[in-house]
Order: structure tokens, then C-alpha cells, then sequence
DNA sequence: CAGTGGTCTAGACCACTGG
DNA sequence: CAGTGGTCTAGACCACTGC
């Protein structure tokens, strides 16, 4: 099938956008919608991304160069690339002038902390040492109605909650609860959590082939309840920032809920805005 | 200085990239600086923004086109386009099919709050009316230190200091102090904030000629004090949220710092991550 | 219909990486 | 040195806008 696509019929005039047949053909949508015209390159993107969360390529690996998927694609490398251009500007792919271009991971280095925005007031990242992770709890439990909607699982169904701390240069700074699917995370312990070196969408991505790219944060201010001063160590209703994140796998699937709840006396959350 | 640049000497092949004479070189850098090769398209790209910067192109206004840009820069029609296609990537600029490439405003319907984070619960931003505006104090002052620092002027020098109230259906929900350098905001009054229909990044804009480019945040959270609880009819105590935002305009240049207390009991601040 | 941005191609050369 | 991504050109045609 990928050898039809956007064959050229004259070579001597180049190939225009060549439409597929589209998805909306076969459902028989209303003539009055739109007829969804496509260009080339965001078909490419599209089977690129097929490939990708078909695990084709894996996170980290090289994928074949723009001239071999031009010829696999049979389009030229420039549309090959303007495709590719896109996945870079979305995360997923990292383009290395004169080694090729990856699939991203956040097993690397630039990509350690691409979620957490939480910085310390001075604004040196590296001033304080890496965080400690205590991890307080981790076990099975049922969905609440809450916790399946934004999970995009039936109420009931099994998933996995952990707890943990995060502490910066000994003061316990973040608190964090989180909600796992459990089916595709099967054979989560404390224990891995605990001892994977590395942030914790790494291990999801080395551990259970499950690539975060891509959240959604929704934050406010509250006061610390009676487990939050506990086990961060301040007083009762002490302001802290709460943030509710949701993160989504390929194709806008949820894989993950985390509730965090930011002490910002020492450090703040930053924000770009363009 | 334009016709000079990027010329092709051999009219049979493609040129290649030009490097105009370096800042560097002027400089007496040392030798063992990078020698800073840029891409063609990234020296129009600073053309342009310096066009931009000048005034040439007001907002809202349309630019050359990219046949006449091309003509005028003595490159291939591609080459601008790559350079219009970052400056549009960084909201400094917006293509309209059919129509042209424009100045990007604040004073457009999809940029009305462009810097705006906070959202009801509800998600539906339009359920709720267009906020109700109170300003609340509009005066001159010399900057402290501390804003001085982050409006890059000297300590002592004037400053507008502006303070408003923002209702959604009825509730006081922001309070906002706001900072502006006095020399580039001339003539700045209280009834102008008030009467003025728009954003006031819209107004900025239409009335001084600023345009705000960029900005950055630091999100804390923290308890209401008194000031903060009788003008947003809180108790005390209350957690708030707390957004500190320095807004740039081209250059990196600091032109506004604002701080901004949001009750989220019925709002939250939302955020995504790529 | 002309003019704009948007897509696509083919081909050349440049910058960078690693063996 | 070969192979990769990065830049640049020239030219063609498509999609959209407005007169």
C-alpha cells in the first residue's frame, strides 16, 4: 500500500498533492462536510506516526535517513522532510545534523525534566543536587468515576496508584499522586519505581514501551491539608500550589494522572508564554 | 546595502549561502570564537525583524509579499519564506491564504488573551461574559530597586504603577499590579486603561506603539493578604495564586511587569506541556 | 481573474559526524 | 571519505481570497 501513494504519472512535470482516498469516503459523511484536502507531507506525518506508535522505530533509535523514506514513500526528500520538520517541532523525533534523526525519549539528558517546570528562585537548575525520590506508596486499586474519566477507563477497572515525595537538597518540596492504567503498565512495584535511576517517564518508556508526548496542567492554590503537612513537614494550610497534570501517549490516549502539590517557598513554576 | 547582499555570481547555478561580514569580525573577537555561520534565510529573518522593530510594517499591517521580498533581498522566493515561516512560529508574524503575510496584533479576537492563562473550570471560556474591568489606582512613581531591576531601568527612575480588579459574572477573580517604564508609556491615565475596549496589550499597541513579544512567569502560590482580601472580597489567608510576569518586547527588552493574584476556586491556570 | 500563500519536485552544494 | 541532515535555487502547479 505504501508503494501506490502519490505516484507520479508524468516525469517529466513534478508529482502535485496526490489525495488517498480518505477516511470520510468510507464513512459517508454529508457531501456538505469538508472534503478534507491533505497535502503530501501531512499523509507522510501520518504514516510516520504510524510507524512510531507501532514501535517500528523505537525511542532513542535512529530512523531511516530523508532519502530512504523519500524512495519508500516514493516523494521527494523535501516533502520527506517538511513531514519530519513537524515531528520535530512535536517532540517525537530529533533531528542530529551528520547522524540521522531519532526517535526522543526522555531517557536523555536535555529531556530529564521536560514536564517539571518547578525551578529553584535562583534560577540555576544545577545549583541544587539531583532530587531524592521517596516513593511512599503503590498499589492497586479501583477507579473512581473521577479518576476513569480522565483516564479514559471504565469506572471499576483496576489501576494503579503511587505516592511519592521529591525533596531538594533535603527538604521534602513536592508531593506527588498518581494514577496509572493498569494494563499496559502490568508488574508496576514500589520497588522499580524506587530503584530505576532516571526520571519516571523514562522507566515508562524503558520499562513499558509507554511514550508520554504530550500534557495538559491545570493549576490553582490550596491550602496543605492534614496529609500534605505531614508528610512535606509544614503547617496545616499552608498555600501550595496544586498541579493537575494529565499525560497522554500516541493518538491523545491518557496513560497518566498526577496530582502534585508544589511547595514554592524556595522554588517557583515557570512559564514561557509566546 | 539590501542589493548588495547574498548576490550569485554564476547565474547557471543555484547560490549558495552568503556570509555577510560578521558582527565578530568588527569586534576583534578571538580567534578561537565560533566563526557564527548563519543561514541566508536567517539573515533575512533579522532583516526583517529589524524592519519589524522600525516600524516599517505596522501591526495588523500586510508585509511585501514573498515574490516582492525575494525580489528586494536578491534570494529565492524559498529562502524568505523559511525565515517568514520562524518569524510566524514566533507569533511575530501571520500568513493568511490568498491574502498575504501580517503583522501580528494583540488587538485581534484570537489573541484577546493571548498571555491569559486562567480559564474557568468549566473549560468553556466563552460561557462565562467578557471580564469586567476595575482599575483601581494609576499613578507615578520611582521604580525600587527590585523593579527596576526587572524593568531594566535604574533605580529611582519613573514608573507607572497601575492596579485593577478583573470580574467573571460578577466575582472578583484577578487583582493585578502592574509596572510600566514611564519614557515609552507618555500620557498614560487611569481613564485611558478604563475606557479603552480591548486588551490592555491591545492598547499598548494602539496608543504607544509597544509591542510585547514574549513574556515569562513565575507561578507561586501564596496566602491573601489584607490588601488582596478586601479587593478580591476574600477572608484572609486564603491561598492565592500568585503569577509574576515580565513581559518583553523585540530586543528582550523588559516593557511591563505585572503581578497577578488569581482566586481559583472556580478558575484554574492552564497549562500545556509539549 | 490576478495575486497571495501553500505544496511539490529536482538538483546542487554546504556543514557536520564518524569510521 | 561516505553518509547524514541543512541550505538554496528555480520552476511548476494548487488552494484561497477578493475584485
Amino acid at each position: 500500500m505504501i508503494e501506490g501513494m502519490a505516484q507520479n504519472d508524468n516525469s517529466t512535470q513534478p508529482a502535485q498533492a496526490t489525495q488517498l482516498a480518505s477516511v470520510s469516503d468510507l464513512q459517508g459523511l454529508p457531501d456538505f462536510a469538508a472534503p478534507a484536502f491533505s497535502p503530501l507531507y501531512q499523509q507522510i506525518k501520518g504514516l510516520l506516526l504510524k510507524s512510531l506508535q507501532g514501535g517500528e522505530w523505537k525511542p532513542g533509535e535512529a530512523i531511516p535517513s530523508e532519502m530512504d523514506l523519500a524512495a519508500r514513500y516514493r516523494v521527494s526528500q523535501g516533502t520527506v522532510r517538511k513531514a519530519i520538520d513537524e515531528l520535530a517541532a512535536d517532540n517525537l523525533l530529533v533531528r542530529r545534523q551528520g547522524k540521522g534523526t531519532f526517535v526522543d525519549t526522555h531517557a536523555e539528558k536535555h529531556a530529564q525534566y521536560r514536564f517539571l517546570k518547578l525551578v529553584p528562585d535562583s534560577g540555576d537548575q544545577s545549583s541544587e543536587g539531583p532530587a531524592d525520590r521517596q516513593i511512599t506508596e503503590c498499589k492497586r486499586i479501583r477507579a473512581t468515576a473521577e479518576i476513569a474519566k480522565l483516564l479514559n477507563v471504565r469506572t471499576g477497572d483496576p489501576v494503579w496508584q503511587a505516592q511519592r515525595v521529591l525533596s531538594f537538597s533535603g527538604a521534602p518540596t513536592i508531593l506527588e499522586d498518581i494514577w496509572l492504567p493498569a494494563a499496559p503498565f502490568k508488574g508496576l512495584t514500589a520497588e522499580r519505581l524506587a530503584d530505576y535511576h532516571g526520571s519516571m517517564y523514562a522507566l515508562f518508556e524503558t520499562e513499558f514501551g509507554v511514550r508520554m508526548v504530550r500534557a495538559v496542567e491545570k493549576i490553582r492554590a490550596l491550602p496543605a491539608n492534614l496529609m500534605h503537612s505531614s508528610l512535606l513537614k509544614i503547617e496545616q494550610n499552608t498555600p501550595l500550589l496544586s498541579v493537575e497534570r494529565v499525560a497522554y501517549t500516541y493518538n491523545e490516549m491518557p496513560m497518566e494522572l498526577r496530582r502534585g502539590y508544589y511547595l514554592t517557598s524556595t522554588h517557583h513554576y515557570r512559564n514561557e508564554l509566546n
